[in-house]
DNA sequence: GTCAACTTTGTTGTAGACAATCCGGCCCGG
DNA sequence: CCGGGCCGGATTGTCTACAACAAAGTTGAC
């Protein structure tokens, strides 16, 4: 599972980005159980190390824990994701407008590979491809904002959000739609037109929850406490 | 310092609400230290209990540390500041327009009772009660909003800020026009108009980062590295 | 006098041990 | 058959001790 052992004072950064790569690619799932005990064992750090890292996790809302009964990966209710999609909207509104405003060339240049290669997922019907492209893409234009901020806060959203990411993309139909959003937005980029950027990111993700909210309520007609 | 020794289970986050307390009211400062040992001792607890509620604030972006060498009280930049206001602007606009929505009549009667505070701050020309209040008032509002994200983000965000959020109220001459804004803002919200609660929320929180941006670079003109 | 290497001091990072607590199964009376 | 109390295993919360490291101070040679 791991390479090294991590030296002294890496120990609960290493454990933090393990742990949060595991929850990202799947390999934890929300509502497992986290046994501290198990993963010190795992990752070859003592349990302080491992308990500072779920901590963290915590704050950053990819994990749930309650006192003397240990931690979960968070389970999100429908509701909730919907609320973080909201959130990353308004984030990335004001990143695409950043963007616009500070991105270099090159990140145009990443942007534009990143479409083609998105447009290439497209054609041979490779949804999981495109929604690994897709979050490649949405990370690289708030990279290119500069604004250290806003990228903070939308890494945080964005671990929370994995396990809703595929089906939104999966929502039938929708997909040459969405290539078509994610080209204006870096046109706009390029264009470096700030207004244009932060309205077509604005309609891309309204579109983006729009097709979450019809896939929730088709996949639990009535449900959600 | 404190009233009782916190009970089994309870010391991580006692120690996590006693630490960003501190920092919020001004008790530690920015760029401070913070020893594990010595906070262990004033608030009755054990350093674990301090290092894993650091390691939230870190998270949360109100400490900082470095290996080996301790944790900080984190100091911002100018810029820094700004982007953080930025992105509460973002947030706080989604929070207006969902608190139009659904704000409980009993949420618009705090709110104008705060109003009538602050109008009663603005005659005798009590900034800081006024401060208070703007700091009361926004929290309300997001909490009326009933988005759970929203609010989680603000408060981290808010607790990165204060240090900025006195110099902001103290530009001369917007005490009026700050109160009319909120006036505003509540009335929108009153009248279940969610798309001129956005727009007002983001027509202030534009106005109070235009006076930032004036107050900062009146105080240090060509500084910030 | 200056600079480098060494020592000292204070603080953090990690390991191990132990008690408190929770969860499950189990027993027993109704 | 069912509910309440009891026990055992598992896991967490906390404490103590100690090694690793950083920064400041000290010594000594040039």
């Amino acid at each position: 599972m791991r390479a090294v052992r991590p030296k002294r004072g890496e120990g609960e950064a290493y454990c933090y980005q393990q742990l949060r790569r595991a929850v990202l690619e799947g390999r934890l799932v929300p509502g497992q159980r986290l046994v501290e005990t198990e993963l010190a064992r795992m990752l070859g750090v003592g349990r302080a190390a491992v308990r500072t890292a779920l901590a963290r996790l915590e704050q950053e809302g990819v994990v749930e824990r309650s006192p003397n009964r240990g931690a979960r990966v968070r389970l999100l209710t429908e509701e909730e994701a919907v609320e973080i999609l909201e959130a990353r909207a308004a984030l990335e509104c004001l990143a695409a407008r950043h963007a616009a405003l500070r991105a270099r060339p090159q990140d145009v240049r990443e942007l534009r590979a990143i479409l083609r290669e998105m447009a290439a997922c497209a054609r041979r019907g490779d949804s999981l491809g495109y929604s690994e492209c897709n979050g490649r893409f949405h990370h690289v234009l708030v990279r290119a904002s500069g604004h250290a901020t806003a990228q903070r806060l939308l890494d945080s959203l964005w671990a929370q959000m994995v396990r809703y990411q595929y089906r939104t993309v999966l929502a039938p139909g929708r997909l040459p739609r969405s290539l078509e959003e994610h080209r204006a937005i870096v046109d706009a980029v390029a264009a470096k037109d700030p207004d244009a950027a932060e309205a077509r990111m604005r309609a891309h993700l309204q579109a983006v929850l729009t097709s979450l909210r019809e896939v929730a309520r088709r996949t639990w007609p009535a449900a959600a406490p």
